[in-house]
RNA sequence: GCGGGUGUAGCUCAAUGGUAGAGCAGAAGCCUUCCAAGCUUAUGACGGGGGUUCGAUUCCCCUCACCCGCUCCA
């Protein structure tokens, strides 16, 4: 049955070429870890598969790649800057906030010794802009994707005459000074996120927080994760983040527990009203940071003509906690009897990193290798992926390696391949481990048939 | 950040105050070899720094990283 760990999941990792520590060689950085050969595959194909799902497959959502580096305006008035600094403490009598090394365990303002453990707040990495480093010229790495989109929100609208309800999708790292990077890659100071927001009409916001959560459900079902491995969690109204009105969490049941893959926020008027100029015409329903620099109204035309600040509904996902969903559900250990064993990576094709590996029955024939490299390169042209020609030189080796790391199918080229008329090859299935033989004229055929269902 | 634990080869483990051993993986080679076969050859480690000691992988201190709990939320 499946057996699996974290260190299960770090060992394959690492032996395999998925995930390394970052600066290994040095001992390591807490927190940050390099995706390796097939890591990098199979995290693009994850991220791939978001991106035509959130952007090809509709009509009412656009692209955005905006920079890491960050104006300190921007996260002076999204928030940021307040809410994301040293560790505080809440007071819970009269709610009163204040930083955890300035009080000893009563409250300044109420007296109360009823406070919130120390947490951790603006954890957002600064840095000096510019080749003097004074201080006096600094930004920040973004501690979220999210803020460009609203800060592009008007050139988008501009650029690409979108009207409610539409969405900006954007993919990219993102940085926080966590306190505690904890369980390999799910909580790091260096990460991955992909994140909607769409916007729609206030009044329509309670409408569409439902209609993304089940879109996303079903979406991360077809990565592979199993709805019974998958909770929905709602915050409930006095945990929720001072920008949100409601959320959703997507959990996975992770080795190390459930916990969150997705968060799902009705972030209300909120963003745009901290980011636009002329705060006191927009009707704004949030309490917002009062706004003396932006130039632009924030705003979009409806269809009576009059302008309106949308909600926004954003689905945001950790790209890495999604990976390491993916590989978790897939992790799978298989008895084969006689005491052997495999372990299978069943991951669904369109996320595995190769998608067919060519094996030559006998390595040093020269027939049988010309004849893989010929199939190997014929193989690219379909554009099906990453196709790996496998010489360990044994065959039984080469399967169990590619069971490892979630190649679909293998192609083996044996003595009747180069014998027999017409030159034909066994395909081998990973899940079943059963082969058949297809012709090499009809592999083409064969192959994208497979990867496209 | 606090408390607890761990760190020996690519992976999984062993031994030891006298300078480290194995299995598997990886490399080269032989074999008409379809589910981790066999044989040959070569290769590989005490996380880092300091201290005690004639001598430290082992004992002590510091540091780095990972794991568990508190905490966190992409």
């Amino acid at each position: 049955m499946v057996a699996k760990t974290m260190d299960q999941l770090v060992s394959l990792c690492k032996r395999r070429g998925f995930i390394f520590q970052n600066a290994d060689i040095y001992g390591g950085l807490q927190g940050v870890y390099d995706y390796g050969p097939l890591g990098v595959e199979l995290k693009n194909n994850l991220k791939q598969a978001w991106w035509r799902s959130m952007i090809y497959e509709r009509d009412d959502v656009e692209g955005l790649d905006a920079a890491i580096l960050t104006n300190q305006k921007v996260l002076h008035y999204s928030g940021h800057e307040d809410t994301f600094s040293d560790p505080m403490v809440d007071c819970k009598k009269c709610k009163g906030r204040f930083r955890a090394d300035h009080i000893d365990g009563k409250c300044p303002n109420c007296g109360s010794t009823d406070l919130t453990e120390p947490r951790p707040f603006n954890l957002m990495f600064k840095t000096a802009i510019g080749p003097v480093d004074d201080g006096s010229s600094f930004g920040y790495l973004r501690p979220e994707t999210a803020q460009a989109i609203f800060t592009q929100f008007k050139n988008v609208v501009d650029s690409t005459s979108r009207k409610l309800p539409f969405g900006i999708a954007q993919i990219g790292k993102s940085f926080r000074n966590e306190i505690t990077p904890r369980n390999f890659i799910f909580r790091v100071r260096e990460f991955e996120q992909a994140e909607l927001e769409y916007f729609v009409m206030p009044g329509e916001d309670e409408k569409w927080h439902e209609y993304w959560k089940e879109t996303r459900i079903n979406w991360w079902e077809e990565q592979g994760l199993k709805r019974e491995n998958i909770n929905i969690y709602t915050t409930p109204k006095d945990d929720l983040a001072h920008y949100a009105k409601a959320c959703y969490d997507i959990e996975y049941q992770f080795p190390h527990g459930m916990e969150e893959l997705e968060g799902i926020a009705n972030r209300t008027d909120y963003d745009l009203g901290n980011h636009t100029k002329a705060q006191d015409e927009m009707n704004l329903t949030s309490h917002c940071h009062a706004n003396s620099d932006s130039t632009q109204k924030l705003c979009i035309m409806d269809d009576n003509n009059k302008w309106v600040v949308p909600f926004v509904i954003e689905p945001s996902m950790g790209v890495d906690r999604g990976v390491l969903a993916v590989m978790t559900e897939a992790y799978t250990e298989e008895e084969l009897g006689d005491g052997n064993s495999r372990i299978v990576l069943k991951l669904k094709k369109h996320l595995a990193p190769i998608k067919v590996a060519v094996i030559p029955l006998k390595k040093n024939n020269e027939q049988i290798m010309a004849k893989c490299h010929e199939i190997k390169q014929n193989l690219l042209k379909l554009g099906i992926g990453r196709v790996a020609l496998e010489n360990t030189g044994n065959i039984g080796k080469a399967y169990r390696r590619h069971d490892e790391i979630g190649t679909p199918l293998c192609l083996t080229v044996d003595f009747e391949t180069i014998e027999n008329q017409p030159e034909s090859v066994t395909v081998r299935d990973r899940d079943t481990m059963e082969q058949h033989r297809v012709n090499i004229a009809d592999l083409a055929t064969y192959l994208r048939d497979y990867f496209n269902n």
